[in-house]
DNA sequence: CGGTCTCTTGACGGAGTTCAAAGCTAGTGG
DNA sequence: CCACTAGCTTTGAACTCCGTCAAGAGACCG
């Protein structure tokens, strides 16, 4: 147990060191600042109307972050693997609801800061207010540029780009998520897969 | 000449005045950081292929934030007003090509900085470090939402939403770039004004 | 083994696109 | 100040992609 969440720790450490250098002293308060936190599959972080309490690193597993819409349909605004942040910025910063879902699509465990906690942090090590300032750009960029492949073009070539980067996705996320990430039903996916098979036999006879 | 440039100085440090405190000293920093950019009617600050080489405040005017995609449909990402800032956040930083271009509406003014000149700004003023880590944060809160309503309604539902949003929006940029804004293309909004149009004279006879 | 969740398949419908053409408006130059 | 042009908006008809509704097949879990 002692020395799993130790490796849970290792992971947080790492890649605060790909964004800047740490004192130990300094590692030393990161460690005591964020708190592990096992979420079972389908059980939440936080939900729709909530607010989002704590900031996660994902240690081990996987989540999805989505919105229930007026008709009760979903729809994934990401997935989280493992060394990915979860959590509802707006909320978490501003205390107010949040309008997303966190919710485990397996067991899995979070280091997780409060908002107390992380301006304490960053009040000890200023460097962390860039690296966080660097993580929400990008984040930002990763979002500009889904939002513009959701503008700009069909459910297949989503797909495909989505395939494309992250190969193993259907291996690790059910068929009915995969289309609500894309923007579509899921019997619209099971069709569009369908068209792709007889196509790619096509070419091959 | 003079004063002009003046006034709009003070629009960017009352802008910062709003997240933070600044000493004179600081405002002079400022001031000496941010370049005057006047830029006309349809002209550029930067366009897709090019590095985004300034972040700018609209002191004057208005701008338009747009990505051609690989069929030359135009497709508007933000509209930028007075107080807004614009340009490529992933270009900026990564002084990397920008998918992006960002075109006056109107003959316009910005106060620009580079990077250098913004990490010296940084250094001097640890502050800002902050205010531009919330106003990021802001910038994809903004978009998320814009993501959802997106993904989540028609046309018509967006449309209403933007107009509530900003009621000035019809009298400040032509029909066929809300359109863009919308997601859908010029014909389709021509059209849905009118089925609109139709609707409230039946309710108000 | 039964129930629930997931995936597939079919027929139909609707929101928005495509292509084409005509009317309108605003900026430009003589 | 008018005339001309280029860009913007409107309209129509056919089409496409994806959604909706419904029903059945398969997979997973207690």
């Amino acid at each position: 147990m002692k020395s799993d969440s130790e490796a849970s720790y290792l992971k947080l450490i790492d890649y605060f060191e790909k964004k800047t250098t740490l004192t130990e002293g300094e590692k030393t308060a990161i460690k005591s600042s964020y708190k592990i936190k096992k979420i079972k599959k389908k059980e939440y972080l936080f939900q729709q109307g909530e607010i989002c309490k704590y900031e996660g690193f994902v240690s081990q597993g996987s989540f999805r972050t989505y919105y229930t819409d007026d008709k009760d349909l979903e729809h994934v605004l990401y997935f989280a693997f493992e060394n990915w942040w979860v959590g509802d910025i707006a909320s978490f910063n501003e205390e107010e609801a949040s309008g997303q879902n966190v919710q485990a699509l397996q067991d899995s465990e979070l280091l997780v800061i409060d908002k107390p906690a992380k301006e304490k942090l960053f009040k000890s090590i200023p460097a962390l207010e860039k690296v966080f300032r660097v993580i929400t750009q990008k984040h930002l960029t990763v979002l500009q540029k889904r939002f513009l492949m959701t503008v700009s073009s069909n459910a297949e070539a989503r797909f495909n780009e989505l395939i494309q980067r992250c190969p193993t996705i259907e291996q690790m996320v059910p068929q009915h998520q995969i289309a609500s990430y894309l923007g579509i039903l899921p019997e619209s996916l099971s069709r569009m897969k369908k068209q792709i098979a007889k196509r790619e036999t096509h070419k091959s006879n």
